[in-house]
DNA sequence: CGTTGAAATGAACGGACGTTCAGATAAAAC
DNA sequence: GTTTTATCTGAACGTCCGTTCATTTCAACG
């Protein structure tokens, strides 16, 4: 047997893609098996080669998805303003589109150790540009006396990781909507950059 | 070959439990082969198996031996008094606690998909004490004023993840001292639970 | 100094892994 | 209706996996 009806490179790449990403988050990329991915798909595992030419480039490529789609989409939600105004809108914007997203975050964050150092690389500095625009954004702050910041890289790293560590315990349909939770973190955001 | 001079179990039990948790926490447990833990070791793969039932116990006593460690310190080091006060001991200690003990706290929070069902629920139930000991602190200060806290649960989750989120980044005899690195996570926490 | 028992070996087990590729199939093009 | 071409299969490759176990080694004991 080979192609059936219906059956296409648009839809088989991108379902074989969204497997991975599922199956790789759930069960991390070194448990997960190219027969499992395509056996999800509805395929056999020869044909995952039609479109990733390895298993190390299917995790790469999800991952750098991720961050082009972060900075892509942070790029289109920021504002111009006073740096309290930005900070608000970074930190709703970071704690949606991460809680939306919990699998490619979980995926960005957990298997780093699985790179080559040629892909490690890459990542690390799509990462670092997005980390970069919030410690602009405290260093804007600080600068306007707006914020009083005493380390703006140990206060990024901090505020990221905070920011981050809803996808841990999040469930959609929970005791709080994703608005509380935004109103919550920035809350305690706020906080912490002001005496 | 069999039992050299020198090698007795007192030794190679531990050894191969610090093994198999910089291993683990470097390359993740399912990438990791009871090979190459007894490799580094210094003994074949089937001596492990002197010492641990499988690699999933081998995993799991790993991570309880963590949580029950960091708990008896806990024990040991949490403070009575105000709650500001135990507050700040509690920031401290577990700023220090987990910035000295990097690949057991990866692997505890990296790992928790490979444990079986049964294992799981223990582990959780030892990371759950824990938290509750923070969110406790919280209700404290919360009920003599001194706190202002919108959501213990939420802000619990948040403080835990900001505080722990150091061991990404840190690096022993990097820019600052574990000291300047408390001292600044006291301050942001300080600032998060008060008006 | 012979015996015992803890500690480790080395070979083997069935199975799963990532990856390759010649061949089969069906939709599209002519 | 024949040819072309994109898509997929099925089998095979060499390798590694977790685990078992009969056997070997050697320190300790009497």
């Amino acid at each position: 047997m080979a192609r059936k009806t219906g059956s296409h490179a648009e839809i088989t790449g991108p379902a074989i893609r969204e497997a991975a990403l599922r199956l790789f988050a759930r069960s991390g990329y070194a448990a997960v098996s190219m027969r499992e991915i395509a056996s999800e798909v509805g395929v056999r595992a020869g044909a995952l080669y039609l479109y990733t030419p390895d298993k190390q480039t299917l995790l790469f490529d999800l991952m750098r998805e991720h961050l082009e789609t972060l900075l892509a989409a942070w790029r289109m939600a920021k504002v111009e303003g006073a740096p309290p105004e930005r900070l608000e809108n970074f930190v709703r914007f970071h704690v949606d589109f991460h809680l939306e997203r919990r699998d490619a975050v979980f995926l960005a964050y957990m298997e780093l150790r699985n790179l080559s150092e040629d892909n490690f690389a890459v990542i690390e500095e799509l990462r670092r540009a997005y980390e970069e625009e919030l410690e602009d954004i405290l260093e804007a702050g600080r600068a306007t006396g707006d914020f009083e910041v005493a380390d703006a890289r140990v206060t990024t790293m901090a505020l990221i990781a905070m920011l981050t560590g809803g996808h841990v315990w999040y469930r959609s349909g929970g005791r709080l909507s994703r608005d509380a939770i935004q109103k919550i973190y920035w809350d305690l955001t706020r906080r912490m950059v002001t005496k």
